[in-house]
DNA sequence: TGCAGAATAGAACGATCGTTCGATTTACCA
DNA sequence: TGGTAAATCGAACGATCGTTCTATTCTGCA
């Protein structure tokens, strides 16, 4: 629902956003750095207004349901993850150097990055006996991530550099496990040495799938 | 804080509980259950007074605040945890047959059990940015059973089960990982199979850290 | 510049939260 | 069995929750 059609001049003002919209973007903002520290359930519209110095029902008038804008957080988490993540690694050439910087993305955005706790893993566990809107919408954006890291251990696996057998779906789930262990112990245990232990887990996970031997003969394909 | 002397009557008659500590005992039972569907943070003492049929005064005056209560909670689930997970798997054989049963009885714990999810991990994404005498307590049993699974570790090596220069809390970070993908595949997204990923994902573990060769001689020790 | 519509504020709602207090019932021991 | 302390209830508190109104302010276009 954003605005299909700018008056030419706006667009090419790159002024896009009306009043409207510039305040929920930053309301959103507000809201995506607050739910990172209290949890989607934790959210609530008064802390979101005081936060943006703004009245209760001016924020709450942008979603009009406290449902709407936690979704709308999820989307926005969401969009903010496939930038940060997603499509900085697909930069990377196919295959494991593309796998290593997916992971890598993804190990910096759980545990390193400042203010922000992962909104798919606290949501995830939020949400795990919670039907609803909320839920599907969080599902579906982690089922996607997953999807796409499947894509990339599966083009490793064409690329040559992974055993032909590998079992893709495994593989991911071992490395989904390296992530949730080290959100743990950064996170709540703040044990220091976690990204070590994650980065060092990482190489014996792959050491499983890899092809052996230094030559590699990556699969013609395209 | 429980009752230090007994008279030797009631000790005898195996009623060693006043009325106050039974209601107790069964209001910690609902809260339990109730807590591990939604959450610590999510446990109220109105929902709690209504599923036991007391008075939220009623339930109250048991523990005199809520963090009392929260606390109380992780202790009554760390109790049966310590119960069914480690005293259960301590009467396996030392090294790898000990190890192999924390684990299956983890995995069983956290996935398997029909109502109960993990308090300490669905805790740990609620606490991990909370600090406050709820977090430490539950900080202190996670810590605790961390450490129970690392000397597990460390005694399979010296029973030469597995290598010598084993680093165990990278073991143990790896392991835990394959815990919380399983938690999060079976609870959340409801992925048939996970179980079966749990397993092969800890023979993957293990094949990094166990002794080669058929043929194993356990160190002589006591 | 003026006007229509969007954006925001402010007050109030019913509900629920944790907590307090005084009254009342219940359980237990002499 | 009676008396006392423990256990439980019921009502009320202030706070906060999401949400709904109406009124006011502001924005952007003719």
């Amino acid at each position: 629902m954003t605005v299909e059609i700018d008056t030419p001049d706006r667009a090419q003002r790159r002024q896009p956003l009306q009043k409207g919209q510039q305040t929920r973007a930053a309301i959103l903002e507000a809201a995506l750095r607050l739910a990172s520290h209290v949890g989607l359930e934790g959210l609530s519209i008064g802390a979101l207004a005081e936060v943006t110095r703004m009245s209760k029902s001016g924020v709450f008038a942008h979603f009009g349901s406290r449902e709407e804008l936690q979704i709308a957080v999820i989307r926005e988490y969401h969009a903010k993850f496939e930038e940060e993540v997603f499509h900085a690694a697909m930069r990377e050439p196919r295959g494991l150097p593309r796998l290593r910087a997916l992971f890598e993305r993804w190990v910096k955005r759980v545990s390193v990055e400042l203010d922000s706790g992962c909104i798919y893993i606290s949501g995830a566990v939020e949400f795990d006996d919670r039907p609803g809107p909320v839920r599907d919408a969080l599902a579906s954006m982690v089922v996607a991530w997953h999807g796409a890291l499947e894509r990339a251990i599966q083009i490793a696996v064409a690329e040559g550099h992974l055993v032909p057998d590998t079992d893709a779906m495994q593989m991911l789930f071992e490395l989904h496990g390296l992530i949730l262990a080290l959100h743990h112990d950064a996170r709540f245990l703040r044990v220091p040495g976690a990204l070590d232990r994650a980065h060092l887990a990482f190489e014996h996970v792959l050491s499983h799938y890899v092809t052996p031997g230094p030559v590699r003969v990556p699969a013609r394909r395209r």
